[in-house]
Formats: C-alpha cells, sequence, structure tokens
DNA sequence: CCGTATCCAAGCCGATACTG
DNA sequence: CAGTATCGGCTTGGATACGG
C-alpha cells in the first residue's frame, strides 16, 4: 500500500477512491469501526485502561468510568476484546480476578482518534458559535 | 509487521491534558460533536454535499444517500446545519426550492476525519482477523 | 418539492436481583 | 469479584399520511 503524505492535503477524494477499492463487508466492517469510536462508553473505557499501563481489574475499570453501570462495562469490554482492542484474561481464583489491558491494535486506535479529538475540542468554540446563532435565528 | 507511528505531533496525554482545560460544557460539546461522526448518516450526507461542490437541493442529496429516509435526512440535515457544517437556504417559489451547502467549518471536520478514516479502512483486516480469532474461541 | 405529524417496532441503558 | 438475567423507560428510525 503506497503511503500517503502523513500532513494535508488529506483530501475527500483521497479516502473516498480507496474506501470504493473494498468489499462491501470489509466497508461495513470499517464504518462500524467508525462508529465504536462515538460509542458513549468504548473509547473513553479504551483510554482509561491505556493510560494505566498495566493489567486493569474490571472493578477498577468501573471506579475511572465514572457512572457506568456493570452491564454497560461487560457490553463495552466484550465488544472492545472482540475487535482485538483490548485484551482479558480471566485467572482462576477465588474470588475471581479478570484483567484487561489495551492491544497494540488499541493503542494505534488511540493515537489515531487523538488528532481528531484534539481538532474537535480546539474548534468547539465555533460549534458553540454556530448554535448561538442557529438557536438566535428562531426567536 | 507494520510499523506504528513513532508518535509524532499527538499523544494521548496531550489531549487529555488540553481536555480537562474544557469546561465541563465544552467538554460536553465536544464529545458531542465527535459523537456526530459516527452518527449512522452524518458523515455520509456532509461528504455528499461537499464533493457535489455546489449548492444541492433536498431531492437530489436523496438520492445520493441511498436508502435514508425523508424523515432521518431531515433531522440529519438540521443538525449539520445547527452545528454550522452545512447552511440551508429556502428559495420562497413554487414548488419551494431549498439548497444545501458544505461550510468552511464542515469541510474542515472532513479533512479532519479523513485520515482516521483511512486508517480505519486500511485497518480493517486486522480488525477481521480478530474477529474471526475471537469468534473461532467459542466454537 | 420539502417538509411535519403520527404510529410503531427495535434496541439501548440503568436498576435490581441473583450466581459461581 | 465479576459477571448473568430480567424488566421497564427512553430514544431511534422506518413507514405512512398529510400540509404549505
Amino acid at each position: 500500500m503506497k503511503k500517503i503524505s502523513p500532513k494535508p492535503p488529506f483530501n475527500w477524494e483521497h479516502i473516498k477512491g480507496f474506501c470504493e477499492s473494498l468489499t462491501d463487508d470489509e466497508d461495513s466492517l470499517t464504518r462500524e469501526m467508525v462508529a465504536c469510536i462515538a460509542d458513549k462508553w468504548s473509547l473513553w473505557t479504551m483510554s482509561v485502561i491505556a493510560e494505566y499501563r498495566r493489567p486493569m481489574r474490571f472493578s477498577r475499570i468501573m471506579e475511572n468510568v465514572a457512572v457506568i453501570s456493570q452491564k454497560s462495562l461487560t457490553k463495552t469490554l466484550r465488544g472492545l476484546e472482540r475487535d482485538g482492542l483490548i485484551t482479558r484474561k480471566v485467572f482462576a481464583e477465588v474470588p475471581p480476578r479478570v484483567e484487561y489491558a489495551i492491544t497494540p491494535l488499541g493503542a494505534e486506535m488511540l493515537n489515531n482518534v487523538a488528532p481528531l479529538w484534539l481538532w474537535v475540542a480546539k474548534s468547539v468554540h465555533r460549534f458553540q458559535g454556530a448554535r448561538a446563532a442557529f438557536d438566535g435565528r428562531s426567536v
């Protein structure tokens, strides 16, 4: 696969061309993985695990992902494990112990999301302004 | 073995620091805008309008965003307009005409999403592999 | 042509209770 | 400790009908 310039200009035509070379299945999975990024809990959970820098137990993750419910955390973790973004290791002990860790693929994903997130965060005032203008119009 | 980006401009710690300088409102809006990226229709609709390169009518957008329903398209367009990503211009004609166009902010957003999307698309086989391995384990 | 209004089915998510 | 099972409220999105 050809290398692309690491800086702009990334343009939409380029990516579109590449995506059209994917099969329907591949394209579908691509969308699904992008959707995962905006999932309510997935990215947050991943970053918590990644920052911990060592295997992290279920209960400790739960403490750090604010108000997530046990059910949602379980579901989120299973999804991340399935997609190879984290690992899950069960220890046959009493009481049970389960440890989660970020994978290289997961870390790579975080690194690829970071610039976008940063851009959005830095643009937040423009979005606020747009909303204020929009809401103001209908008064 | 694929090489991992040698942590150029961005790392997760950096973004985290920046985000913590945001107010709760700003942080909340940031998350909302990131979520918009993974919305089922938003990004697709934006790219269709952006590629058209000139004002685009409602019905033409609908033709190009595959099987979207009228209701969902209306809702998506309103959201994008509210956030300043597209413009909406109504012409007082019979029959009515409404034209949509991408804004500079919207174009910027597409350019910032492109690298991430491309990375996901190029990594799609690794995700497929992870899923195959995961599903295979439970057989 | 470009919507809005209404109904309905599916799915998410939290709360709670229970298990190995 | 780390889940699973179940229920119920809430949101989402398609289908349809209708309005300006």
